[in-house]
DNA sequence: GTAAACGTTCAT
DNA sequence: ATGAACGTTTAC
């Protein structure tokens, strides 16, 4: 209780934008967790929101101050993007610091902006520091592949995830037992019991940027104490820290996974079909920086130690990428160009928004609902451009760890096939 | 102050 | 590994 927090400042807790769809929609009341809300004559034990209102865009609490200078963000004071950006605050997945981009006195040191999370970024010391995204090397080489097939996940896929080792040194025998339950209740139901899992998802998006170029000195600190400065100071730190992490990034991106989903969902869902845009974009060929922190993105489905990590996150979500042997049903959906629209409005723009204005994610709503195709929908190539990417094929392996769905006729509408996983869901 | 949620811990 | 419970934050 003395030491209180000397990380990163005290690691803010997300809170919804309340301004994406999910955010405005309103409970279904059906999900787990509605139905676990006394609203809904739940106990009310669980405590989580909707999972069709799993915000997309989680966003800094208003107390939020920078590290350095401990002001709020000011990102509204600015017009230009750059300037919003600079002013803006922006958090480190790695270290959990929140400060102003501007505040940063690094000349050669780049941050990695997650453009798929507003204030979201890794710092540029985090990555100085060689722990490019959370990874650290299996220091036990127990790591062991037991995906057979990992290459499936192109939806919701990401970067090298987190993966750290596990160093445990707070281990205190308990000899009391913690006893949970502070107050019974009674079951309210019994017999009818939808199982359903999620998260909220989301997936990393890595940007590079580079906030000054100038001065080549360390970072400021408002106090030397850890803050600004960890990792290059104690290595016990180091190590709890990455523990820490690990953990936490468990959760994260297991959330984050989910709404990816759900947007994949309602996405298809109002336009079973739309055009096809493939959305590889994560090579980031710098047109003239041979960055040396450039080359750590597996892009191709070699993986070798966050497949366990990924595995258990879709396992949680209702979905396994691994054969388990158990007699489930195995839904194959096939998404036809279901992946993010990738509005590119500036080739040469190097910072992409993180977190000014009011533009969560509004995904492109032009196709309405007009469901009425004028004629000839199924054509497999509508258009005469066609870029170097025909994967427009994305194939899902969904398994449901159980309540097997129903659905014998799995017919080319994929809007159902959808539909009933997120009914499931 | 309240109610909703987040993030973490505990229990199978 | 997965799910449930809970403390605590966050917004109002
Ligand atoms: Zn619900
Ligand atoms: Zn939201
Ligand atoms: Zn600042
Ligand atoms: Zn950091």
């Amino acid at each position: 209780m003395s030491g209180s927090k000397a990380l990163g400042g005290a690691r803010r807790r997300r809170t919804r934008c309340r301004r994406c769809q999910a955010c405005m929609r309103t409970e279904c009341g059906e999900c787990h967790f509605c139905k676990d809300m006394k609203k809904f004559g739940g106990p009310g034990r669980m405590k989580q929101s909707c999972l069709l209102r799993q915000c997309t865009a989680p966003v800094l609490p208003h107390t939020a101050v920078c590290f350095a200078c401990g002001e709020a963000g000011k990102e509204d004071t600015v017009e230009s993007e750059e300037e919003k950006f600079s002013l803006s605050l922006m958090e480190c997945t790695i270290c959990n610091e929140i400060i102003h981009p501007s505040c940063l006195k690094m000349g050669k040191s780049e941050g990695i902006i997650n453009d798929e999370i507003p204030n979201c970024w890794e710092c540029p010391k985090c990555h100085k520091e060689g722990k490019t995204s959370k990874d650290q090397t299996d220091g036990l080489g127990k790591r062991r592949m037991d995906n057979g097939e990992v290459s499936r996940w192109k939806l919701t896929d990401e970067p090298p995830a987190s993966k750290k080792k596990s160093l445990s040194v707070e281990d205190a025998p308990r000899s009391d037992g913690p006893k949970r339950k502070k107050e019974k209740e009674l079951p309210q139901d019994s017999g009818s019991k939808k199982k359903i899992k999620g998260a909220r998802e989301k997936h990393l998006k890595k940007q590079k940027v580079k906030p000054n170029s100038s001065d080549s000195s360390e970072a400021n600190g408002p106090n030397s104490s850890s803050g600004g400065g960890h990792g290059s100071g104690t290595a016990a730190a180091s190590a709890l820290l990455s523990a820490s992490q690990d953990q936490r990034s468990h959760q994260r991106e297991k959330l984050e996974r989910f709404k990816r989903m759900c947007q994949l969902l309602e996405r298809v869902r109002d336009s079973s079909s739309s055009s096809s845009s493939s959305s590889e974009s994560d090579s980031e060929s710098d047109s003239d920086s041979p960055s040396p922190i450039a080359a750590s993105e597996p892009s191709s489905p070699a993986y070798g130690g966050s497949a366990r990590e990924r595995n258990r996150r879709l396992a949680e979500l209702g979905f396994s990428a691994s054969e388990e042997s158990e007699g489930e049903s195995v839904a194959e959906v096939e998404v036809e160009g279901v992946e993010e629209p990738q509005r590119r409005r500036g080739d040469g723009a190097r910072v992409r928004r993180a977190a000014l204005e009011p533009e969560p994610e509004e995904e492109e709503e032009g196709v309405g609902d007009h469901r009425a195709a004028p004629a000839a929908p199924a054509s497999p190539q509508p258009n005469t451009q066609t870029p170097p990417f025909t994967h427009t094929h994305s194939t899902v392996q969904m398994r449901f760890t159980s309540a097997p769905p129903p659905s014998p006729c799995m017919n080319q509408s994929v809007t159902l096939t959808l539909g009933a996983a997120l009914i499931i869901l």
